[in-house]
DNA sequence: AGTCCACAGGAAGGGCAGGCGA
DNA sequence: TCGCCTGCCCTTCCTGTGGACT
């Protein structure tokens, strides 16, 4: 076994420090957005005088640096209160793991208790036990602490946003401040009125970057990731105007270029080129659709199946015709069918995951209908072929077969 | 110009599971 | 533990629609 890694282990021909690319990774410098970091910083500067700052929506499609450019201002902002000698705190918490209000109340109150005795329970305590310890614990500090909820949108219900903008009701000598981060623009359309204009006080969005922004954050990370000459020239380019393309997403960059890399790598190659950005681009794409599609319900899959079988069999499948199949497959599983109705749901989600495309078409007097098509059908058939919960392919003989031929 | 098809897709509401507070 | 609330999945019912056909 030693042997196996042995020959795995050895160092890399390519990469100098790979976790530089990984989306975790806080760089010392954010390039293009110092509009951004600066008008964070000055609704925040009031923290270092031990004044409220304002409450804070961030806006911004995934990968225009919200989180980055969050975590970077509270990194500075708690070594500047250590220099000034004002106390301040920065809590962040990830909504999307941490979604109830339980669970951010118990996450804010334990980054202040250090003892393990005297920390609130994963479970088991009345919500408002908790949100006393919290005030408790944030009014020992004696400072400001802002307190960062990333993607936002995903918590459950707004009754944990209206607490926490009440929170320096219940203080005294401490205060508290949020930022409320979401790609979601209309994310505080659907919230209570007095949350809103309590914590959308102040509102800073983050446009998408161009390719040319890409290429410059790229080439900061390229330096401190790779060993010097390993990437030809028109990688970075490749991988910046790619990710453009779709919608200014650093992290997608971020990704294509290493991929790319570990892709290369794994060649043994001395140099990353624009090959290994192509197949990076093609890999990508089929472990989203991997992944989508092994999460899928099982209804959704049947239906998926549905729709890989129908255009297999003819071009231009409709949404009836797909439904059809989509029957006698739930009959050939033993599972119930859904209405039609029903179904045009799940083949419009599937279309919004970017697995099938869905295009709404008119055939005159036969009607309006939507024509169906799989993407990557041959990875999508033979993701299905191996799912244990679902009929076999080759099990599936149509009574229809005329009629769909 | 009017008809008609095969749906799309909105609205309302039922059933169920899970979370929450008393 | 129990009742209430909420979100999710789903059904039923309905109106709307683009364009070929009459």
């Amino acid at each position: 076994m030693k042997d196996i890694f042995d020959g795995i282990r050895s160092s890399s021909n390519i990469f100098k420090n790979k976790e530089v690319l990984r989306p975790s990774y806080v760089p010392d410098t954010l390039p293009h957005r110092e509009k951004q970091i600066n008008e964070l910083a000055s609704i925040l500067a009031p923290a270092l005088r031990g004044e409220t700052p304002s409450n804070v929506f961030i806006y911004g499609k995934t990968g225009t640096g919200k989180t980055a450019v969050a975590k970077f201002i509270g990194k500075q902002l708690v070594a500047k209160g250590k220099e000034l000698q004002v106390n301040t705190n920065f809590v962040y918490i990830n909504c999307e793991i941490v979604d109830t209000q339980y669970r951010v109340l118990q996450n804010i109150a334990n980054h202040f208790i250090k003892s393990w005795e005297s920390r609130v329970p994963f479970t088991g305590w009345p919500t408002d036990e908790v949100y006393n310890k919290l005030i408790n614990a944030i009014e020992k500090t004696k400072g400001v602490t802002v307190i960062v909820l990333d993607e936002v949108d995903k918590l459950k219900g707004d009754e944990v946003l209206y607490n926490l903008s009440r929170l320096n009701y219940d203080l005294e000598k401490a205060r508290t401040s949020i930022i409320g981060i979401s790609n979601d623009l209309k994310f505080t359309e659907f919230l209570d009125p007095r949350v809103k204009s309590s914590l959308g006080e102040e509102n800073l969005v983050f446009p998408p970057y161009s390719a040319d922004e890409l290429c410059d954050i790229l080439g900061e990370r390229a330096k401190i990731a790779f060993k010097e000459g390993v990437l030809e020239e028109n990688v970075i380019p490749l991988c910046a105007a790619l990710a453009a393309q779709e919608h200014g997403d650093a992290r997608r960059a971020l990704d294509l270029l290493r991929v790319s890399a570990e892709i290369a790598d794994r060649l043994g190659e001395e140099k990353v080129t624009e090959k290994h950005v192509r197949l990076a681009e093609n890999k990508i794409e089929l472990d989203r659709v991997t992944e989508i599609v092994r999460t899928l319900p099982i209804q959704t899959k049947l239906v998926l199946m549905a729709a890989v079988i129908g255009t297999e069999r003819q071009d231009n499948l409709t949404t009836g015709e797909l439904y059809i199949i989509y029957k006698d497959l739930c009959k050939l599983a033993g599972i119930n069918v859904l209405t039609q109705r029903r179904v045009a749901d799940l083949i419009s989600e599937l279309d919004m995951l970017g697995i099938i495309n869905a295009r709404l078409i008119s055939k005159g007097r036969y009607g309006r209908t939507r024509e169906i098509e799989v993407s990557c059908p041959y990875k999508i058939k033979e993701l299905l072929e191996k799912d244990d919960s679902l009929p076999k392919l080759r099990e599936y003989k149509p009574k229809l077969q005329s009629k769909l031929l």
